[in-house]
DNA sequence: ATCGGGCGCTAACCCGATTTAGCAACGGAC
DNA sequence: GTCCGTTGCTAAATCGGGTTAGCGCCCGAT
C-alpha cells in the first residue's frame, strides 16, 4: 500500500557513496572521521531529497536503545485525576524525541510483571512507575533491567530508585497558613483525617503528610485544631456525612478538607445547615480537582501539580539514564514538587461574634 | 548492569541445535516442518529454563511488525474526561499482546505530522486517531502509511478509514424517552443547544446528533420542545446563566441538559430559585461525568461509553490490519457504540398543577 | 549396486542501521 | 626510489531474530 520506506542504502546510492559514509555523515561524525565537504553535502542533499528517516527499530536493534520510555501505572491513564501527569511526561519525553509506552496494572502484581517484561522485550530505555494516589509500593524485581523512577510513590523497602512526589507537607502548611492569614485562630476543623497522625485512611501517604504540615503551621502560630473527622474514603458522600455530623455538635469557623471531593460534600452539608461559605465558614482544600472551580463559591485549594510531576519524573529518569554505572548501594533521592495554592472565593475572615 | 538477555542463539546452543531449528520450534512451525518430538522437547525445555523471551525489536526489524499501535489524540490522555477511552484501548490491545504508544497533538497539525512520522519510524502496526470531543477532523495525509481508525471523530472528506463513534442520536432519543416515560409532555426545555439544528456550539457533532434524537423521540410522542437555550461553551457557568435566564421568564417542568457540567450549573440556578429537583423540575443529561453521581440529587444521564469506544476502536483496527489489500476507493464504515442510560434520582413525574 | 524420495535438520541470507578495522592514493622526507 | 603518515573512504561484522533453499542420511524399489 505505501511505497517502501527510504533506507540508508537508498541515500548512499543516490549520493554515490557507501552506506558507511552515509551513516557517518548523518550521525554527525563525518567531521571527526575526515569525510570531505563535497561528500558530506552530497549525502545531506540526497537524504533531504529522498526524505530519508532512519528506521528506529533498526537503530534499536543495533544500539540497544529505542528512544522510548515506559509509563507503568496502577490506574493513572484511566483515572481522570492524573491525566496531566501523563501529559507532563509526554511533553518532556517529546522534547527529547522520545515516545511513551503506556501500561496499566490495576494493582495486579502479576499483570505488572508481565507488563514490565513486555516493555523490556521492546527495549525501553527507561521506566516510570507511577501510582494514582501517593503511596508506598513494593518495587517489582523485574524493574532493575532498566533505569527507573517512581512517580507519586515511595518504595516500601529502600531501593536505588529515585522518587518524584508532591510536597504534601508544605501543602499542608500552606493550607493552614491561608486560614491563619485570613485571621482564623479558633474553630478550625479538619474533614477527612486527623486529629492524630494515625487517624488517616489506610495507605494514604498524602493524608499523613498533609496533616503534619497543617499541625506544624498551626502549631507555630500557637493555634490548636478544634476538631477533626476522618473519612473512610475521600468521596463527596463521606465529606457530606462527616460535615453533617460535625454540624450537629458544633459550629465551625473554618474547614480544612483533605481533598476537593470531600469539600464538595462539606459544601452540601453546610448548605443544608443554612451556613454560607465563606461568610459563616471558610473552606480550604487540596488537589485542585476541576470541580473546585465549578462549585459555588469557587474553592480555594492547594493543587496537586500533576503536569509538573510527570515532567519531573521524565527529567529525573533521563538523569538516571545518563548515569554511567548503577550503584546498587545508592539510596534513591526523593524529589519533592511544590504544590501551588489556588486562591478562590471560599475563604474570608472569621465572622465577628 | 543487568545480565545480558537470553537470545535465540543461547537457547539453540543449550538444546544442541541450530538457531533455525530453535526458531522453527518456538514459532510453532516445527510440526509442519518435521522437527522430531525429541528435538522439539529439548528446545522448549531449554527456552523455558533460560527464560527465553524473543526480542521484539529484532522480530520487528525482520518482519516489519512491532506488535504496537499508536494512539494519537488531540488531548485525550490529558483531559480527564476520556481516560477510559485509553483504558479500553489499552486492554483490548493487551489482550492481543500489543502495546500502545500515546501521543498528543493538542490540535496542532504540524505536531500531528511529526507524531505520526515518529510512530511510523517505530513501525507501528496501526494507528488510532482520537478526538476528545466528537467532531469532524481533517485526516492527515501521513496516516495512510499504516492501517488506521478514527475514534470519536468523523472525516471531513470521505476516506477509506473506518470511524468509531458514540451513538448520539439514540442517546438523544433515550434522554427524551426517559422524560416521556415519567409522564412529561409539557414544559420540557433544552439547555445547551437548540431548538433548531443550527443552534449549536461550533464544531459540535454531539450537539446536533443529540438534538436530532431528542426531537425525533418527542416528535413521535406528539410532544413539542417548550424552549431551548444555547450555551457558547458547555461549562457549569454557562449552564447556570442559561438556566437562570430561563427561570426569569418561565417555570419549566423538565430540563434536558446537553451535558453534565451544564446540568451542574442548572442545578445551582434551580437551587437559587428555590426549585427542587426532581419534585419541581426533572433533569436529564448526557456524558455520565463523575460529578453526575456527586451532585445532589444524583443526576440521571446518558453515558458516553468511553471504555467501550476505546475497545471498539482497537477491535476495528485489528480487523483493518487483518484486511489484505487496502482499497483506496472504499469508504470507511462508521461504527456506532450505544450510550447507556444511567438512571438516578433527578427524574420524577411532573408536579400536579 | 544404484536411484529416488522422504525425513530431519541447518547454512546462509535478510531486515536497516552502527561500528570496527583497514585499504588505496597521495605527498613528503630521506 | 623507498618508506611512512595522512587523507578519505569502504568492506565486513554485528545486533537477534525469520525464512528460503538445500544438504546428508536412511530406506525401499529397481
Amino acid at each position: 500500500m505505501s511505497p517502501r520506506r527510504v533506507t540508508l542504502a537508498d541515500v548512499a546510492k543516490a549520493a554515490g557513496v557507501s552506506r558507511t559514509t552515509a551513516s557517518l555523515v548523518l550521525s554527525g561524525r563525518g567531521r571527526e572521521l575526515r569525510i570531505s565537504q563535497d561528500v558530506e553535502q552530497r549525502v545531506l542533499r540526497a537524504a533531504d531529497e529522498l526524505e530519508y528517516r532512519p528506521n528506529i527499530v533498526s537503530v534499536g536493534l543495533r544500539t540497544g536503545t529505542s528512544r522510548t520510555i515506559g509509563f507503568v501505572s496502577d490506574t493513572v491513564a484511566t483515572s481522570r485525576l492524573a491525566g496531566d501527569m501523563i501529559k507532563g511526561a509526554l511533553e518532556a519525553a517529546r522534547d527529547r524525541g522520545f515516545m511513551l509506552f503506556i501500561g496499566e496494572t490495576e494493582g495486579d502484581a502479576e499483570l505488572e510483571r508481565l507488563l514490565l517484561q513486555t516493555m523490556h522485550d521492546r527495549q525501553v530505555d527507561g521506566l516510570i512507575l507511577a501510582s494514582m494516589f501517593t503511596r508506598a509500593i513494593k518495587v517489582p524485581k523485574a524493574i532493575t533491567a532498566a533505569p527507573a523512577v517512581l512517580l507519586n510513590a515511595l518504595p516500601k523497602q529502600p531501593t536505588p530508585l529515585p522518587a518524584v512526589l508532591p510536597d504534601e507537607v508544605e501543602a499542608g502548611r500552606r493550607a493552614a497558613r491561608v486560614l491563619l492569614e485570613a485571621g482564623h485562630r479558633d474553630g478550625i476543623h479538619l474533614i477527612g483525617a486527623g486529629p492524630g497522625l494515625r487517624d488517616v485512611p489506610p495507605e494514604s501517604v498524602a493524608a499523613v503528610e498533609r496533616l503534619v504540615g497543617i499541625r506544624e503551621a498551626l502549631g507555630e502560630a500557637g493555634v490548636k485544631v478544634a476538631g477533626a473527622r476522618t473519612c473512610p474514603d475521600w468521596q463527596p458522600e463521606y465529606g457530606f456525612a462527616a460535615t453533617r455530623d460535625l454540624l450537629h455538635t458544633i459550629r465551625p469557623r473554618a474547614l480544612i478538607c483533605f481533598n476537593d471531593r470531600i469539600a464538595m460534600g462539606a459544601y452540601q452539608a453546610l448548605d443544608d445547615a443554612g451556613l454560607k461559605v465563606p461568610g459563616d465558614v471558610s473552606v480550604v482544600s487540596f488537589d485542585d480537582h476541576p470541580i473546585a472551580s465549578w462549585i459555588r463559591p469557587t474553592l480555594t485549594t492547594v493543587a496537586l501539580p500533576h503536569y509538573e510531576l510527570g515532567r519531573t519524573a521524565v527529567d529525573v529518569l533521563f538523569a538516571e539514564i545518563g548515569r554511567e554505572h548503577a550503584d546498587a548501594e545508592r539510596v534513591g533521592e526523593v524529589h519533592r514538587v511544590p504544590m501551588p495554592l489556588r486562591s478562590r472565593e471560599s475563604i474570608a475572615p472569621p465572622p465577628a461574634d
